[in-house]
RNA sequence: AGUCCCGUAGCUCAGCUGGUUAGAGCGCUACACUGAUAAUGUAGAGGUCCGCAGUUCAAGUCUGCGCGGGACUACCA
């Protein structure tokens, strides 16, 4: 029979994934999704742009059904959601692979191939895995717009980032600066952190080590700090340690920690036997003074005695030394600007007692935290830089290695032994040099070789130099406030996420360094003249060719690149000519104002700042969509993994804060890790990564999906696991399907086709009919509740237990007869309608988590229309069908049901054997109401003939009591304790006494309390003599006798079994009528004759008769009963 | 090193603002059902809620200190 509900013999979902595809292509689904949205209030959503040169994985699907799911659900609603796909295209790890594929370096880059030849090599292979990538955005259901991607190497893109990049100017909020990197002096180039952490990179080498004595200068603050412990003619000394001597000339602070303990300490200095006053961390005087030396007599000490005596004379915490000032160590140099604030302590929390003295030696111009906690002080402490021949400020040691000529008595040296030619190194290098000074000056309080590891180049295998090399900057602390502020008004999923590790990030915001040494991606559209006195930004690419054409008729140029291109001129074409990467602009030389060359600042922008660029280069704002921009920004939603928080999520935020002081956007989901099954992290080359493309084709990419978001949250990390798929594929769409297939296979028989315009009203269905409907209404509530909090492991978590146990499990096997007994009827009418509802409300409740198996569904439940779930309205709330009183007595059933069956279950009395009767205690009228309301539902599913309601008139019931914590703990308090011993102590009476007296007078501790009915909980748990069993404050009793009709009527049912199988293996259709035959059998006959017309409807038997002689015939046996069968067609 | 997440049954996870028998699914064992049937149901076993200390009448839940797993960021003077 073919109906109009399509049947089908398996759940394909692979085969349903694919159908899909198909049919939204042909329909144009997505489009359709939006332009039916027309005009509808817009929900903005910005794709994070991956970057295509590597393959997706696994846990791309994830991330990305979670940004799916919002999306679907949100054009459910009605919102029109706008979702432009995008590539992040510029960056090193383009640029590595690059070189790896080419055999070349860093170093060949404009000679042995020309920057332009390599970008374009760049280009090409960062759009090399795009098809793989857009065929895996299709095949998990993955609705973007691929058509028009935005990619950030187009020049329309890369103007927008230079115009964000001028507002910032603008705003003052752009410098050049220096940071302190790994640089390599023989390879004359920066180290890349990726470079540092390159195997064999850090090696454990042996260097001198010197604890330097910093002599303290004894001012009004020192006198404040010190008072009594320091008399006028003691020499006190700061100590600190370093591993690199030679940084020494260059200290300009001592950094300790605020919350460290320090002491000072009056001894001797080991090399010159001076008698001195030394601070230094408390936990570490230890290291350095023996203890006999506490004892020693003070003045008993020579130089070269094995113990020097030594005392504490002061202890204080490092925020009381903050500003001390010391004598300069080597004045070889001085800072060029800023000398009154160098030479002083500071504070820094980086700062510890593991090592070293707990005072940090402090070289601004060759530590990173040094740089950093020197920025920081309060006034800043200068770095040791000095003026050039040209007059710019640079550090005592010049780019290979050497201090400068002139620069105390070491000019011309290399810092490091190593960075010699072979055999010209010196006997002893800068650093053992300097530590004999030292000693000789008493400015040593240990010198001694020192065993750590120690970064080095991996191209010459010299030791690495910390660096300041010159970078451009985004003053992002100067807006660190307004950035936290706007913060708070961010909804992070998880919470944790933004308070937190965001939260923290953004409180410590550190200037963002934009400069990267490199030639695939956005150049600095900065141009400046030699000296630096002169700049300027370009923020489009009309301005520059205005510029352009300035230098051209001063004679600087011949020609410039963007002589043809027309100003503002938006079309392709006009742009397409256009070319803003290195090796175009790299050529160009502007003039200043006061007619010197410029030259373009040799750096490239940082990637990231590309991608947090995108809310508005995607638009090619404000060159095109100016007007629109308020709609478009900022996002109502944005998701990724959480290792964007200080990615995307971050750039994103800080651009939007300083060019447009206001968020990004107003709500993040930031996910987990996928692991493997183990927890382990996936990775090709451990073999455990698991390939999407095999995954979504042998599933589908619904129960990928659905298992990724009901397993766990998002934001916890996933281990995947395969089994979990298997599972839900399983449990939640095999029932749902299940349900479809038994809703269509009667549907097509009777005929049935659902019409809204015919439809009962819900008020006059049956009450199961009633029931599920009101439930339904629930879930449809919670379900757009936790959608809407972004909680889609709670949205998936509800509607799989509305699926399997209330619909599946309790509706359909409640109802089963409705459906296949008789004729169309108006009651069956109603049960088609309510269970097509059901579905078709799942069906698009699931849609944002299971796109394709919801489109079959939905399609399948509304033949002939053609039109995708997607583009349908979320289902209406019909608040006034939530019957909670009919949900609670449900509730009620089934617990009875379950409690019954477990009854059963003990005695060993199968289901089919009918039983008497059962008992169920009620203590109150509304309880004895509910229980009758229920009784049939509940006698037909428990195979029992009837229910007696025992009220307790009838004396027979044994209550217990309980008190109830929560309303009487507060009352109580330490007295609780006694009162709930008391409480359970009651007997009958008593609890009969506060039942009907609504209270009960108590000592407690010689005092009387009065306890109210409300504060206990009564029930009964017992019934004397009866098979019992009490849960969920519901009992009940159970006769298992089972006299002669009733083993009569559970042979029949177990005869009518029989037939049914019987039926079925002889292929025989669900309406064809039979003629019975059945071997004599006494007890058989004996059962039938009281029970044949009930076998006969049940198996639509014509007639049953018994033969007496052996046949041909299926063998029964069961309990007293050896028989025969057999079944034929009747005609 | 800092910041954040996680630690509950063999496995994957629930457990709301603290309230007294700590739950579900899978797996295992047993049984049942059989016109939804390559489906389903019921039951059983299985827990020192990572540890220690604290707050409280009461802690899986709050606080502190640890331990273990993970992520990110930074660095080793």
């Amino acid at each position: 029979m073919s109906g109009k509900y399509p049947e089908y013999k398996h759940l394909n979902l692979a085969q349903i994934n694919q159908d899909i595809l198909e049919f939204w292509k042909n329909d144009e689904s997505f489009k359709k999704s939006i332009t039916s949205r027309e005009g509808a209030p817009g929900f903005v959503f910005y794709e994070g742009p991956p970057s295509a040169n590597g393959k997706p994985g696994i846990h791309h699907v994830m991330a990305r059904a979670i940004k799916d799911i919002f999306c679907r659900f949100k054009t459910l609603q009605g919102y029109q959601v706008n979702r432009k796909a995008g590539w992040d295209t510029h960056g090193l790890p383009v640029e590595l692979g690059v070189e790896k594929e080419l055999g070349i370096t860093k170093e060949d880059i404009g000679k042995s191939i020309s920057i332009e030849e390599y970008n374009e090599a760049c280009k090409k292979a960062v759009m090399r895995y795009t098809d793989i990538w857009n065929d895996l955005t299709e095949k998990m259901g993955y609705w973007v717009d691929m058509d028009d991607p935005y990619i950030t190497y187009k020049p329309k893109y890369m103007e927008s980032v230079w115009w964000l990049l001028k507002q910032m100017w603008e705003k003052d909020l752009i410098y050049k600066g220096y940071t302190i990197q790994p640089y390599s002096p023989k390879a004359g180039t920066g180290l890349s952190s990726h470079e540092l952490n390159m195997p064999g990179s850090y090696r454990d080498v042996k260097d001198t080590s010197a604890i330097a004595q910093f002599i303290a200068q004894k001012d009004a603050k020192f006198q404040a700090v010190f008072g009594d412990a320091v008399a006028d003619d003691d020499q006190v000394y700061y100590i600190a340690w370093t591993t690199t001597p030679w940084t020494l000339p260059s200290n300009t602070a001592l950094t300790v920690g605020p919350k460290i303990e320090y002491q000072m300490v009056d001894s001797y200095n080991p090399y010159t036997g001076i008698r001195q006053k030394v601070v230094l961390a408390k936990n570490l005087v230890s290291k350095y003074f023996k203890p006999e030396g506490a004892e020693l007599d003070m003045e008993a000490y020579k130089l070269g005695d094995k113990v020097a005596p030594w005392r504490v004379v002061w202890e204080g915490h490092g925020r009381d030394l903050e500003n001390l000032r010391y004598e300069q160590l080597l004045d070889w140099a001085q800072p060029y600007e800023g000398a009154e604030n160098a030479f002083r302590i500071i504070l820094g929390d980086f700062v510890t007692t593991e090592d070293g003295t707990g005072i940090v030696h402090t070289a601004p111009t060759f530590g990173a935290d040094d740089a950093k906690v020197a920025r920081e002080a309060n006034p800043p402490v200068p770095p040791m830089l000095v003026l050039d021949e040209n007059d710019n400020p640079v550090p005592l040691v010049d780019l290979q290695g050497r201090f400068r000529e002139g620069i105390g008595p070491f000019g011309g040296w290399y810092v490091k032994n190593e960075y010699y030619a072979d055999g010209e190194a010196p006997d002893k290098s800068v650093d053992v040099e300097i530590s004999i000074q030292l000693k000789e000056r008493n400015q040593a309080f240990k010198v001694e070789k020192y065993n750590h590891s120690y970064p080095h180049c991996w191209r010459t295998d010299k030791p690495v130099l910390y660096y300041p090399l010159d970078s451009w900057f985004i003053r992002v602390s100067a807006e660190k406030e307004k950035m936290v502020s706007l913060n708070k008004t961010i909804n992070w999923k998880p919470k944790s996420t933004g308070e937190g590790r965001f939260g923290n990030w953004l409180e410590n915001a550190n200037d963002w360094n934009l400069s990267r040494s490199r030639y695939w991606g956005i150049p600095l559209p900065i141009w400046s003249t030699e000296d630096g006195s002169e700049r300027r930004i370009f923020g489009s690419v009309a301005e520059l060719k205005t510029a352009c054409d300035e230098a051209v008729a001063k004679g600087l140029m011949e020609k410039h690149p963007f002589a043809d291109f027309k100003e503002g001129d938006m079309s392709e074409e006009n742009y397409n000519q256009v070319d803003l990467h290195r090796h175009v602009v790299d050529d160009i030389v502007l003039v200043s104002e006061s007619g010197k060359p410029m030259r373009r600042e040799a750096d490239l922008i940082d990637v990231w700042f590309d991608s947090g660029s995108m809310p508005y280069a995607q638009w090619h704002y404000p060159f095109e969509n100016k007007e629109q921009i308020d709609q478009l920004t900022p996002a109502d939603f944005i998701a990724e993994g959480v290792d964007q928080t200080r990615g995307w999520f971050y750039t994103l935020h800080a651009i939007s804060s300083l060019v447009f002081d206001r968020v990004a956007y107003k709500n993040v989901v930031s996910n987990g890790l996928v692991l493997d099954k183990n927890g382990a992290k996936m990775s090709k080359r451990l073999g455990n990564a698991v390939d999407p493309f095999t995954t979504i084709e042998k599933y589908g990419s619904d129960p990928v999906r659905w298992y990724m978001i009901s397993n766990a949250s998002p934001w916890d990390n996933l281990k995947f696991d395969l089994a979990g798929v298997e599972e839900v594929k399983r449990r939640f769409f095999g029932t749902l399907y299940n349900t479809y297939s038994f809703f269509a296979l009667y549907a097509n028989i009777d005929g049935f086709e659902y019409d809204a315009e015919k439809e009962t009203e819900w008020s006059n269905r049956p009450e199961l009919d009633r029931w599920i409907l009101s439930r339904l209404q629930e879930l449809i509530r919670t379900v757009e509740q936790h959608f809407n909090d972004y909680e889609p492991t709670k949205a998936a978590r509800a509607i799989e237990y509305f699926v399997d146990e209330e619909l599946s499990n309790w509706y359909v096997r409640l109802n089963r007869r409705r459906f296949w007994k008789g004729e169309m009827s108006e009651d069956k009418q109603m049960a088609y309608e309510t269970l097509f509802y059901c579905l078709r409300s799942l069906a698009q409740m699931i849609s944002p988590i299971a796109p394709f198996f919801a489109d079959r569904l939905y399609q399948d439940l509304n033949p002939g229309k053609a039109e995708s779930v997607h583009i349908s309205k979320w289902p209406a709330l019909a608040e006034d069908a939530i019957d909670s009183h009919l949900n609670e007595r449900m509730a009620m059933a089934r617990n009875l049901t379950s409690m019954v069956l477990s009854l059963r279950k003990k005695e060993r009395i199968r289901v089919r054997q009918p039983l008497q009767k059962i008992m169920v205690p009620a203590l109150s009228d509304e309880k004895a109401e509910l229980l009758a309301s229920i009784k049939d539902i509940l006698l037909a599913e428990v195979n029992v003939k009837e229910l007696e309601i025992l009220r307790e008139v009838e004396g027979v019931l044994v209550k217990s009591i309980k008190p109830d914590f929560k309303k009487l703990g507060p009352r109580f308090g330490k007295h609780m304790k006694q009162v709930a011993a008391a409480i359970r102590e009651f007997d009958q009476a008593q609890i009969s006494a506060l039942e009907n007296e609504g209270h009960y007078e108590l000592e407690i501790n010689g005092e009387m309390q009065s306890i109210e009915a409300s504060d206990v909980e009564i029930h009964t748990e017992d019934i004397p003599g009866w098979l019992v069993m009490s849960e969920n404050k519901l009992t009940v009793a159970l006769d298992i006798h089972i006299d002669e009709d009733l083993k009569s009527e559970g042979m029949a049912r177990e005869l009518v079994n029989r037939i049914q199988n019987l039926r079925k293996d002889s292929g025989l259709e669900v309406t064809d009528r039979i003629e019975v035959q059945l071997l004599e059998d006494a007890a058989l006959k004996e059962a039938l004759t009281k029970n044949q017309d009930y076998v006969k409807t049940e198996v639509l038997a014509d007639s049953i008769s018994w033969k007496s002689e052996d046949f041909e015939g299926e063998e029964i046996d069961f309990e007293d009963v050896k028989s025969k069968l057999s079944l034929r067609k009747s005609h």
